[in-house]
Formats: C-alpha cells, structure tokens, sequence
DNA sequence: GCGCTGAAGAAAACCGGTTTTCTAGGAGGC
DNA sequence: GCCTCCTAGAAAACCGGTTTTCTTCAGCGC
C-alpha cells in the first residue's frame, strides 16, 4: 500500500526537523559545526580523551553557543547516570535555621552545577518513603540529610549505600558529618553570661534526641566544667517558642535561683523571653537570655535579643562540598565548622 | 579472533543481568511477567488503548511489586516529553510567608505525582537565568512564579510560552492568577480597628511594586471608603522588620493622630511593634497593631500581635492544581482564595 | 612501495523508558 | 471454506544524550 511511502515521509520530516523548532538538541549542535554527535558531546563535556583541531573545538563551542544549546536533563541522565541533583532533607522549612542551610547549599550546589530538591519531613513516614523514591527514580545523586535522628527510619533502609552526608546533626561514627563547632559556640554563650557575672546558670536544650542540640548541652557543661562551676541545671522543650516557654516555667520553677539562661534555639527564646516576662521576670533584669543562632528578628525583639551568631550558610555549603566529594570518590569525614561563632550583644543580657 | 565470543559473552551476561542487581528496570517487570516492555509500561500507566486480559494485567502489576519496580525519571522525561516536576520560584526562603507556600504547594504536588524545585531569587539576574535553564532543560513542565514584579526580567523572555502561574502575587490581565482574597482580609483588619473604635487609621504597606502588598492597600483604602471615611494615610516599607520599623517612624512623625495601623506582613509587624514601643506609644495603648497573617511567633510576641489569619498553604496546593490543570491543557483563569480569613485577636488591639 | 602508527573524527551501541505499528490466532458472517 | 474483524500482545522506533569502538588518512621509517 502507501505505508512505504508514508515511513519515507516521516523520515525525512524528521530528518529536516529544522533547529528553528523549539529546542537545540545536540545533533543540531553537531550539524551546525559539521561534525558527529560525539565529537559535539566530547567537546562540550571536556573529554580528555578526545582528540580534535582546536579549530573543530572552537566550531562546536560556537555552534552551541549561536543555538543556545542547553543538554536535556533526562537524557542526559539516562545516558550518564548522573542526575545533577541533590536532595536536602530538612525536618522543617518555616524554621529560618533551615532555611539558611537550604540558601548556601543553594548556591554551592548551582555553582557546581547540581541542582538542590528540597523535602520537608513533615509527615514522619511519609517523607522516607519520598526519599527512597527519589533516589530509586535515580532523581538525585545523594542525600544531604539534615532531619538525623537516633533510630530515624532513613537509617533502617539500604541507603546506606547510597551517597549522603548529615548536615547540622550529626550521626556519631558516620564520617559523613558536617556540622558548626557547637562545643565552641557553647563556650562562648557561657562565657558571656560569666563575664557579665552570673554564676548561676542554666541552659534550656532542644530535644533529647536532636544531636546538634545534645552537642549545645554538651558544650555548656563542658564550659561550666571549664571554669569549675560543675554540672548546670538543663530543662528540654521542643524547637518551637511554645517549647521555649515552657521549658522556662519548668526551669523558674525548680531552679528560682537562675539568672542567666543559655538558649538553644532562637524560636524557642522567643518563647523565653515572653516566659520570662509573664513570670515576673523580664530579661535582662529578672532573668540574662543569650540564644544560639542569630537572625534580623533577634534585633526587634523586646528586649532586643542577645545571640551567639553561627553561619549556617556556610554549613549549607560546606555540606555540598562534601557530598559532592563523595559522589567524586573522595571520601571526606568529619567536617566542624569553626571559628565562625561570636556573640552579638544586645539588651537580653545585662550584669547581674 | 574472539571478538565475538566476548560479544555474545557480553550479551548473555546482560539479557541474564539479573534483576537482583540494583534497580528493576521496565524490561525486568516485563521478563517477570512474561510480556514485552510495551506491555508492562502500558498496563502500569493504565493506557486505556491497551486491550489485555485481566489476568495478564495483573501479573505484571504483581511483578512490578515483587521488583519493588520505580521507573528512571530521566528515561521517561526523554521518551515522554514530561519531567514530572514544577519549579517554585520564591522572593525570600527566610520569610515564613513563602515557606508556608512551599509546604502547601509540596504536599499537593506530591500528591499529584509532581516534585517541586524550589528557586529562591537571591541575586535577581542569576535566578533569571537558573530558571531559563531549568526550563530549557526539560527539568520541569511548568513554573509556579511567586516573584512577580511589573517589569520583572522574566516576562521579557520567549518563557510566555511554557506553563505558568502566577501564585499569591497577582498580574493583571495574564489570566493565570492565584491569590488570596486580599481585599475581605484588608476589610476584616479594617472593621476589627473600627470595632474598638478607632477611628483615625493607617496602613504600613509592602513595597510599590509588588501587587500582592498593592492589593492589600486598595483593600484597605476600599474598606474605609466603605465605611465613609475617606482616605487613609499609607507609608511603604520593604517586607522585613526593618521596613515595619521605618515606616512606623515616619508615620508617627506624620501623622501622629493615628491610633490604629494595619501592617501588611508579620516580619514588618514585628518591627512596627519596636518602633512605637521606641518612640513612646506601645501597643496596645499607644497604638493598635493587627497585622496580615498569622504564625505561631505572634502569640509570644510582646504584646501578642492580633493578626488576620491567612491560608498560605491553601494558596500553594490551589497553585499547583491550576499548574497541572493548565498542563493538561486545561486554562484555568485566576483564582481567588475567598473566605478563609478571620481575625485573630490578641493583645496589640485594644479600644481607644 | 609498503606496512605501521597516531591523529581526528565517524559510527554505533546503549541508557530505560513511551508510543506507534505490526502480527498471530480465534470468532463470526456469508 | 474463506474473508474480515477483533483481541491480545509482540516488535520496533524513538526520545536525546554518553561512551565505546571503528575507520580514514597522513606521515613516517625502511
């Protein structure tokens, strides 16, 4: 019948499908510079291992440049079994804490060339299962995990073979840390509150089985330690303002005698400071707060909030890199971020 | 010589790769069954044209089960034409307003088999050109655009094309709008202040330029009009607490009779909060605060911020779904998001 | 004059799906 | 008994890259 001459025709209407239509694609690229699929894919990818004119080369880079050239990310993927992307794994995104994280990971990983999936693990099980499923659809080249915990599903999975690196949190005996010097930041909170002559101190923690909030606690005892005041009183409460009040009634309550407390979290001294203020003692004249973690709200609070400021971005950053070491075959181990720390003085804190 | 034994050698090795490997691809499912690849894809993405018995059927749902079978993402962005991904564009990660966006927008798109690539628009030109990239390279299938600005690069691009919608910041005319009903919450904070009697009023507006803050301006200036009164005075301010804080300042200085503000954001909220306490007119009495949106921040701040509660996550999810309508070749035309907002009332409100 | 070697690039296989086209076999109509 | 039509599924083309293998040709040694 007409097949024959229909399969001609869809060919060559294919064959002719004229780069003006929407996007380059490489054999357009390779037609341009009258070369072959390969040697345009070679040059733009910086093969080593090819050999061509440095004419050739300068041919292909124009092309692609007059045909504003941009590879197909699917193809490219299935082709090289590299996706270009990261996921970060943070446990909630209105915590401007992560959102920090997230913005210098952000920008790393684009100068990289990697874009950044970002999964909030609202639901519990849920964002696992979200998780596995990117990596199994091959969407993502490795996990930057920021939502660590003991016992977290994620760990229970065969993932562990699959790149990752735990941002903020870190995961004792994994080697796949990257995380602020807590221990330092801690000291420095403490000797703040030293400094201004308190010695009765306290410290309100996240929770339990939050690591970065462990090291804070850890820090703060150290520091007690450091200046021979022995163990200080510590309350826990959630990462949430309401977890910061409450904590501060529990603490007021047992441990009256408190003048200085050591926050964990920004949000949760907003919680404090209210706290303090609905039990009869404001800051700084009833009770000095100083948090971990700065941000521009921390200037407008009443009374302004004194804060040890940390650079989360750079962890944000610092992560990328390291993964993207990983994914290189380098493995890196621990990274602490220090020496970044200091504390910003404001009215939250004040002599005894 | 033995090329060709090792070629057959090779082949064996790969049509026996067993499906213990790694990932189970299609063609795995499909040995599994007992049916070719086209068979397992169609009866697994339920292609009505596919006539096959039930038993056949569900064989090959049992195999992609047994398999744990999950496609490669990139093989089927290539031979379908859809990445299964929409990207979020966001003026600012840090402010809760979009974080709460992005969460809505998440869950639903999730639900609806989407990812979502967040892009925050950090250093104004570099977005522009990541998300022509992100486009260009088929890496999603529609833009979610919360940065909308009269004249914003975006528009200038050949991007009029590709699927978009414009979510909480409106442009007029494009037809592609979801936003809240800005002009119910502007009256609700309008009517809460004339509740309590207050009479001389005044709005801290966002930037000009952004039409989401110009909506809540003309709602405000609607709702007086409404109630006989005229025009109000308005002072702009970028959206942080510094903006809320400046803004106060000059309006107090202006217009010193004011006794009640209505304050477009929650982070200017906080700043005006400061300035009145700062320049001797504290709320509640010396001025009366309501503020758009609600967070869990503006219980504990001092005094606890009545606000007009807004449902910014609605907003995301209601985004999403005019996206995919619109790539399912639906136009959907703006969406309002009416009658969600009511007032919260706390203790920055009082009567006169 | 001839085989060898290396440079420069062409050709083809492959990644893992989707989608279109093709075909074997059985039922039904006449 | 033969043709047609339909069902159920097989076969193959294609998406746009990457990567491995092959080919051609010039220069060289002898």
């Amino acid at each position: 019948m007409v097949d024959d001459r229909q399969g001609a025709g869809a060919d060559r209407l294919r064959a002719n499908d004229s780069p003006a239509g929407l996007r380059a694609r490489l054999s357009d690229v390779a037609a341009e510079a009258n070369v072959t699929k390969s040697v345009a894919s070679r040059v733009l990818n910086q093969d080593p291992t090819l050999k061509v004119r440095e004419e050739t080369r300068a041919r292909v880079a124009q092309a692609a440049e007059r045909l504003g050239y941009q590879p197909h990310s699917g193809a490219r993927a299935l082709a090289s079994g590299e996706a270009g992307a990261l996921a970060l794994l943070l446990p909630d995104l209105s915590n401007p804490v992560f959102s920090r994280i997230l913005r210098g990971a952000f920008v790393r990983a684009l100068a990289r060339h990697y874009m950044v999936v970002v999964v909030e693990e609202d639901p519990g099980v849920e964002a696992t299962e979200q998780v596995t499923d990117l990596v199994r659809s091959g969407r993502v080249d490795g996990l930057l995990i920021g939502t660590a915990r003991p016992g977290h599903p994620l760990f229970e999975r065969d993932l562990a073979a699959f790149p990752h690196v735990f941002v903020n949190r870190p995961v004792a005996g994994s080697h796949r840390n990257v995380y602020l010097d807590f221990r330092e930041a801690s000291a420095l909170a403490v000797e703040h509150l030293l400094s201004l002559g308190h010695r009765r101190l306290a410290h309100i923690a996240g929770p339990v089985d939050v690591t970065s909030a462990h090291e804070r606690e850890k820090g703060y005892q150290a520091a007690l330690a450091s200046h021979g005041l022995g163990r200080g009183p510590v309350v826990h409460g959630t990462f949430d303002e309401e977890g910061g009040a409450e904590a501060t009634s529990r603490l007021l309550r047992r441990h009256p005698e408190v003048t200085g407390v050591y926050v964990s979290s920004l949000t949760q001294a907003v919680g404090v400071l209210h706290a303090a203020r609905a039990l009869g003692r404001p800051a700084p004249g009833g009770l000095s707060v100083i948090s971990f973690d700065d941000s521009p709200l921390a200037r407008y609070l009443d009374p302004p909030l004194t804060c040890v400021s940390t650079s989360l971005e750079e962890l944000g950053e610092r992560a990328v890199d390291a993964l993207i070491s990983q994914l290189e075959g380098q493995l890196v181990g621990d990274v602490v971020i220090s020496g970044q720390s200091n504390v910003v003085r404001r009215q939250s804190t004040a002599p005894v």
